[in-house]
DNA sequence: AATATAGGAATGTCTGACAAAGCTCGTCAT
DNA sequence: ATGACGAGCTTTGTCAGACATTCCTATATT
């Protein structure tokens, strides 16, 4: 997820500040012109934060006007954004009855899990592949950034780290349709992740276990990877299918 | 896709014809009130129809306000159509530069196949894990509609056939995450199989290749179903390939 | 008390409009 | 004549306001 509004280009930054026939503009957050392009992306990336930080809980109702007000976006760019964090999985979307945010469902966890497996195992395989090795240079790249910032005591700053090292591995394979898949992945992996951490596990564990796993990758033996991936995912998602179902049996 | 506009409820049928304080509702296809939930849809529909057919082909650009007009939909309804396609791989978007239909880039092409043999060898694997053996009589079901659909001579029917025999794998695998992916393959699967069916290929030997599939998975034996699928997919994208870059090498 | 109905709430869609960015083509200077 | 520059057109991005349709709920009726 963007960074949460990254500071794009401020166009040409002069006569701005009266941007419609004269029209109040009040940006939330008091940031300078900031221009205007994606407005939408911006709407997404405000409730991917809300999801994460918890603000927002699975199978809690979303309201289009609610956003509209409490976003400062129209109706239709608000309407835009939830369509397509929808699409993504982010939210469950029924007709004429409004969207909520997606739910886990025990079973699902598992099936996740398996087919994160299969895609991670396919990325790996093409970062292996590559004999030049630069596929794995990024890889290394990425985990350098990874190490640095998972530890980040900001839980928004640690889930956005870990969403950026699993798409890196996707990036680094270089794949057009696995970077396409990507979305729906990533909307998966962040309801999980904000429902773990719900949970609270232990930090210092999941970080050693992406160690193992990076070795597991330079060692270039598949077995060992298909192991270290299968301890990172579906152990997890095993530990944390135990949690839910022990806890909280009502949905 | 959903059968280009399957006929919905016909809500309450009655006093249906002025939908609204008296503006003309002329349906473009003259079946009668079908109500009017899911305009988007049937955006969605007509263009994928179009892709299919080849009235618009890789590259060529579309206007929102073309659609407006010929889709009898206003420029909202459209827009949210063709963001929606432009998510699942349909169309390209580019922000202020509009939508094209998607391109075949020869390198993507192995790079598709590769990922969709990974997510087809999990689904395989997924139906035949399940000992009560409903996934595989499921599959069956779906083989069977296959077989009695895919030599339809309308072009379109063809199509639809094929695809909904691949996403019946999925669907029969049962798998959550599998499902949320399965409109990005879609897309990718359809713009790849207009292109193919613009260079007319040998519909027999297609059967022939889903009918031996079909026997690898009934065989239940992995190292088969592997071969069958490597020659489905993998070979049929490298043939693809050497066609485009042989006789089309301008993009 | 159980069912039927009316009202409120939210979504789906429409019209019309303006702003911002890209594209085209004509003009001007070298 | 050629190439850089700028004006206008085109299209997308966004907005506001409105109405239709559907769902939900609470009230009224039998």
């Amino acid at each position: 997820m963007g960074a949460v509004a990254e500071g794009n280009e401020s166009g040409r930054g002069d006569e701005v500040e009266r941007n419609r026939t004269g029209r109040a503009v009040h940006y939330s957050s008091a940031r300078p012109p900031v221009s205007n392009t994606e407005r939408r992306q911006r709407v997404i990336d405000e409730i991917k934060r809300r999801i994460v930080l918890g603000e927002l809980t699975p199978g809690q109702r979303i309201i289009e006007a609610e956003l509209t007000s409490s976003l400062e976006v129209s109706r239709p760019t608000a309407r835009e954004a939830l369509n397509q964090m929808a699409r993504d999985g982010f939210l469950i979307q029924e007709a004429y009855r409004g969207l909520r945010v997606a739910n886990i469902e025990v079973e699902s966890l598992l099936e996740i899990a398996r087919v994160r497996v299969a895609l991670d195992t396919e990325a790996i395989d093409e970062i292996l592949d590559d004999a030049s090795g630069e596929r794995l240079a990024r890889l290394e790249e990425i985990w350098k950034r990874f190490e640095s910032e998972s530890s980040a005591a900001d839980p928004l700053a640690a889930h956005e780290a870990h969403i950026c090292f699993h798409r890196g591995i996707w990036e680094a394979a270089d794949n057009y349709l696995l970077m396409r898949i990507w979305p729906v992945v990533e909307a998966q992996m962040t309801i999980v992740l904000a429902y773990d951490q719900f949970t609270r596990r232990d930090s210092g564990r999941a970080h050693a276990i992406h160690a193992a796993f990076m070795r597991a990758i330079r060692s270039g033996d598949r077995a060992r990877i298909r192991t270290a991936l299968d301890v990172h995912t579906m152990d997890s998602a095993q530990e944390l299918a135990l949690l839910v179902s022990g806890s909280v049996d009502r949905h």
